[in-house]
DNA sequence: ATGAGCGGCGCAAGGTGTTTGCGTATTTGC
DNA sequence: GCAAATACGCAAACACCTTGCGCCGCTCAT
């Protein structure tokens, strides 16, 4: 299931659900002028090849406590295999670290990690981050205002 | 609302619908061992007070065409009220700028872009980021690998 | 040109899910 | 201790979802 193969349907039922998922298959149906019999079986189409990946609840993290996002670039000690499979096994094992990627440019990696507060901060870099024999340098930046932040792809929803 | 208002039930319905929007009240109800009337209340209040801020399908970057992500770090020409104003507005016109944060440290703004491929992202930066009259300095690393990419908050759920 | 096969479609029915009123139990504040 | 507020489960009415069925249009092979 390539991109070819969406059509403009799909992609209408994609954008919909991807902004708001609790949208019912009567609610969709009617925007994409099917009835919602076909809506489900479209809908079950792209959930089955993958298109529709999973479906999640959006929390507020400052209301749920989280008050710092903090984006961290790390620099590995030796570029090696197993420096970045260890790399990759702390991340998995982290839940505050929500996204982690490695990229081109001057740094390895960059981590967008939550944290309760600033002493959060500190321990996650301090405790877990820098003591790990994989990790050789680490930047920290805390997010000062967050001027957009969805996962949304530009689907050329209308 | 606060932190100290959320009891373990609130907790574990926001830890299971961020993993799983798609639960139904009755499943939800199952595991936080109360009937599907209250979990439905409790997930009301939850919604109503702004804890759960939306619903949303993840949608597969790449099987919807979407071949590159990208970090890209921008300095503004000057700090002042009115450039900030208009990169904001920039941003909020932009769909491909999944986020854009303010930060601490040596540059202004770190924006993750989602774009097609090269000549995307190549477009982006000259044609629609470097032009803009707030922006002076833009740096752009590309995501060779991604080790984790959610938007999980770690509630602490168990 | 024609017929077979396939995929998309809507209708309708059966099953599942949601919400709300009601009454009871528990907790909280004075 | 008492009254008020809150949390709770039950049950009923309504909404929603899915799937079998049949129809239609398109494509491909003969």
């Amino acid at each position: 299931m390539s991109d070819a193969e969406l059509d403009k349907t799909d992609r209408k039922i994609l954008a919909l659900l991807q902004d708001d998922a609790r949208l019912t298959n009567n609610d969709i149906a009617e925007r994409i002028h099917l009835s919602p019999s076909q809506c489900s079986r479209r809908r079950a189409r792209l959930e089955r090849d993958g298109l529709i990946a999973g479906y999640h609840a959006r929390i507020d993290g400052e209301k749920a406590g989280f008050g710092l996002v903090n984006f961290i670039s790390v620099t590995l000690s030796t570029h090696n295999r197993n420096n970045a499979a260890r790399f990759a096994e702390l991340m998995a094992r982290l839940p505050e670290v929500q996204e982690a990627h490695a990229l081109t440019g001057e740094m390895d990696y960059i981590l967008r990690v939550v944290t309760r507060d600033l002493r959060g901060l500190s321990d996650f870099v301090n405790e877990t981050l820098l003591p790990h024999e994989a990790v050789q340098n680490v930047k920290t930046s805390i997010v000062l205002q967050t001027l957009k932040d969805t996962s949304a792809l530009p689907l050329d929803d209308s």
